[in-house]
DNA sequence: GCTCAGAATGAAAGAATCTTCCGATCCCGA
DNA sequence: TCGGGATCGGAAGATTCTTTCATTCTGAGC
């Protein structure tokens, strides 16, 4: 496994990204001690990681389930027309719909891929029916709901 | 815009985990003052809500591109049988698969749909040869290349 | 309306951690 | 070998965490 070659990432630097992304409530001593370098050392290259841009927040992650948020919902989005307005206008407006968790832009059959949770399929089929059909220049979508979620948001490997 | 209505949550947990969700870091003192609760509660409520699995975990977001990461990929997956042990034998398989971010069983026209992360297209290309299409049991593959991340991760809103 | 038991709260203090300062060390090019 | 800048770790003051304990709140039962 090739591991990244930025220069300006070293091997500590990689263990200090890899710790604060498994744990990032880590304690500085702790993470120091992990990666082998003094916890002054260690303080410093976290901030310069976060400075740096390599992390760009700290999350806690929050159990869909327990917050009424259990049903995961893939959906397909086909545009009208395939113009810079139409994509900029689409894009505009599925970014201030917070049940959005992903909007990606895609080569293929599909112009959008969408990334929906909501409470169950009854609030999806209700949300569909006011927001998501009525986004501007959408031809059509298709649904996946989503049954089983075997992996949900793993960490990054590098 | 209605709230969980999960007893267990009351106003306070909620502000909590809406708190932790956008700055998994902040100090429980600030957290403390945000949500209007002394320092002494503040600590036993956020404890509370990691141990009964409201919050399952904190992490560092790191920045994908930053790790050579920059790539995303979407790939629809149709499987030979749709047989329990197909299924099964599939998940197991794609659980091992460092790159795959999301494995998702769904209702539609793929069995399972994938998001993926590598370095570019021709990463993506060896990654598809060598190791999705073995994956057992796989019939076909659709890939959707993402041209552009409109919302990517976007936190939970309750 | 009253009482009481259990739960939840906040002030405070000791323990732990963070964060900065500063002298020492390392690295590399001349 | 030398010099200069970058990096490092020890140490200590500042901050934060975490527990304790007395008080307050809450609601069930009478």
């Amino acid at each position: 496994m090739k591991e990244s070659s930025d220069p300006d990432l070293n091997r500590i630097d990689l263990k200090m990204l890899r710790a604060l992304q498994r744990d990032g409530r880590i304690s500085n001593a702790d993470l120091a001690v992990e990666v082998g370098v003094s916890a002054a050392t260690c303080h410093r290259r976290t901030q310069q990681l976060v400075e740096a841009g390599y992390v760009s927040g700290f999350r806690a992650v929050v159990a869909p389930h327990k917050v009424e948020l259990g049903t995961l919902v893939l959906v397909g989005v086909v545009l009208d027309r395939s113009t810079p307005e139409s994509f900029a206008a689409f894009e505009s407006a599925v970014g201030k719909l917070k049940f959005v968790l992903d909007c990606h832009l895609v080569a293929g059959d599909f112009d959008y891929f969408l990334k929906i949770r909501v409470r169950d399929m009854a609030d999806f089929n209700r949300l569909h029916g006011t927001q998501l059909i009525g986004l501007p220049g959408v031809r059509q979508t298709r649904t996946f709901f989503v049954m089983k979620e075997v992996v949900d948001g793993r960490a990054l490997e590098f």
